[in-house]
DNA sequence: CGGAATCCACTTTGATACTG
DNA sequence: CAGTATCAAAGTGGATTCCG
């Protein structure tokens, strides 16, 4: 055997595969999006209506300007949410929830119930674990 | 008037008094779990039935043993999966779903379905996005 | 075999200052 | 008002080494 690989060539290569696979996958894109701290956050704030870049801030009181705004471009930019800019002085910028973005509230929503449900027994099963070690 | 804190420190108050409910909320708790690039992988493996921990390693091609045992401690330590060891040489260790655990595979499942559902129109979102930029 | 412990590179985040 | 730019701090994951 002329192996063009040396095991760790193809371990490493494997890697490399189940990361581009990963990269495309639609379920870890959308994971990485709603498992983003503020995401949700901002998602929910606007479920109600559509708010100002300001309004937005003070709601959402832990944010930072820097993590307001790019996760306001990235729901933006993946179509979840629209943003307007009126010309006047100072300028305003309202921020609204699209259909699709309203479409995936839902499934936080759904997310959000089970949690409810289904915290306490888990917390339950939390300290018992700790309590073991 | 005489204050008991600045302006700045009531700012600061308020993020804390933030963090604080985000670190009990049910939601965000969940999400950090299944936001986790890994703790899906192992629920899918895990859906079809029990694996060593070996055979969950091989599967879930790109991970670590570090971040493979981290995962399963969690998962575990949730009450989502169960860890039975076998005292035999060399030792044996198989982990399998919970049904609270399967209860949450149901929930990825959907977010799963909306993923690929919706995947396509998102792409093109982003496409039209960034040619405009 | 199934880990635990350590170290380190890299990423992510937040505070701060500045701008159209 | 609604951002952008920059830098330091903190968090995260991986490679490596060692153990029962």
């Amino acid at each position: 055997m002329s192996p063009t690989m040396t095991t760790a060539q193809q371990r490493q290569k494997a890697k490399d595969d189940y990361d581009a696979f990963l990269a495309t996958c639609p379920s870890r894109q959308l994971l990485d999006r709603i498992g983003d701290k503020w995401i949700t956050l901002v998602l929910s704030a606007l479920a109600d209506g559509p708010l100002r870049y300001s309004e937005l801030a003070r709601q959402i009181a832990g944010v930072s300007q820097k993590m307001l705004t790019q996760s306001l471009r990235n729901l933006e930019r993946d179509g979840l949410i629209s943003r307007t800019v009126t010309a006047s002085v100072p300028v305003r910028v309202d921020y609204q929830m699209t259909a699709l973005g309203l479409s995936l509230f839902g499934i936080v929503l759904q997310l959000k119930q089970w949690a409810e449900r289904n915290m306490g027994v888990i917390i339950a099963h939390r300290d018992e674990f700790d309590s073991r070690n």
